[in-house]
DNA sequence: GTCTATAGTCGGATAGAC
DNA sequence: GTCTATCCGACTATAGAC
């Protein structure tokens, strides 16, 4: 017989798991069909729960966006958390050198490429992702907050690299275009699939862009230039 | 008096304004809001139409989004139609120096980044191309199809500048991760802005961005690589 | 915490007059 | 070609029982 804490646990119990499922589910919708196009009623009915649940647990649709939204960038972030704190660890050291600080550098965009490429990463995630960019909502400042530490890390070893400060407007500029090198794989997966007549993007196809981004940054952040 | 024929021929300017009316309107819309998203009161309200113009136009709501998908790329091309004209005249000469290629696909570059960038291209139209790009309807081959002679060219530069061909896989994901380097300043504004302390992106942040693709692309292209 | 029932709004499409 | 009127389905949110 149950008593009276261990029934109040398990409802709760009961509970945060509906909240989950909402959750990944309202994702997978709201990436799918937009925020205006999401039906709350396909949401909780793949979610096996009652649509009454919504208003119950994040306080309206909205409520509901904003927290799916939150969740995918945690989840984003923590796959890409053993990347960044490897490479926090290898760059403490003072005396690496410049071609030591690419390799680390290339190690660093290779993990991220994968994680953006994965299949762990939902093509509805990145449509959210990107709607937000052009078109930001309440949303976007937990997504901009969260990739802060990301692109701090890059600003740091771009600029090490390139003896400039990790603030300056260069270094920046520079960083930016790195991320686009990678991205575009991902934003443009159509386009990119159809070019480079892919039928899928799997293991080879991940390595063969690997590959070409390797190349390209180490040419752009060479010495010479 | 108006003749009959004067007469028909004056509704039929009317029609016809009618309908490029809704184009520009339903592609601001679909933009903002998605396909489903999009009410067609409000776009009819706006373009100052009635309801029933739509299906009588476009035979449907999803008509209309492929219309207006299709006016857009349209557009975009007959803004890089000159740049890529002078492009081609250019690299006729088969005697080009290495830099001298690097330079005109540099100048190329630029043209492409001033109407990804310029105001002419409004936000709107990158969503709804951001959009097709990860979730292709049947809008994304008029998309694809219109945007193939731009990508041969630069596939044909990049391969002559390698030493490679056009073909080449390897050409052909250089050329991608060079689209890369200017798209994120499109399709991620709302990172860009944040990360460099821009309120809005003119002419002075386009002149900015253009320098740095031209170092990258020189650095990549550069014999030594 | 979960459910049914329902209110109130807005959606796209069509019929038929002019 | 353009309009009014209308159908009917889908939507979010809420009240209130259990």
């Amino acid at each position: 017989m149950q008593t009276a804490r261990e029934i109040h646990a398990a409802v709760s119990l009961r509970g945060e798991d509906t909240r989950q499922r909402l959750l990944e589910v309202a994702l997978d919708i709201f990436g799918q069909h937009g925020f205006d196009g999401a039906s709350t009623r396909e949401i909780v009915q793949r979610a096996g729960a009652n649509l009454t649940a919504i208003p119950y647990y994040f306080g309206s649709k909205e409520g509901l966006y904003v927290a799916a939204a939150e969740y995918m960038v945690t989840d984003c972030l923590r796959r890409m958390t053993p990347a960044m704190e490897r490479t926090l660890r290898e760059v403490q050291d003072p005396r690496l050198s410049h071609s030591e600080l690419i390799h680390h550098l290339c190690d660093l965009l290779d993990d991220f490429a994968a994680v953006l490429m994965g299949p762990q990463m939902p093509d509805n995630w990145s449509v959210l992702f990107a709607r937000e960019q052009m078109q930001p909502t309440a949303a976007f400042d937990k997504i901009s907050v969260a990739f802060q530490p990301f692109t701090s890390v890059l600003q740091e070893m771009v600029g090490r690299i390139l003896g400039q400060s990790a603030d300056d407007r260069d270094t920046r500029l520079r960083v930016l275009t790195l991320f686009g090198q990678v991205l575009i794989f991902r934003t443009n997966r159509a386009t990119v699939l159809r070019l480079m007549n892919w039928q899928e993007f799997g293991e080879p196809q991940l390595r063969a862009v690997q590959i070409v981004i390797r190349k390209q940054v180490t040419a752009i952040l060479a010495k010479s230039s």
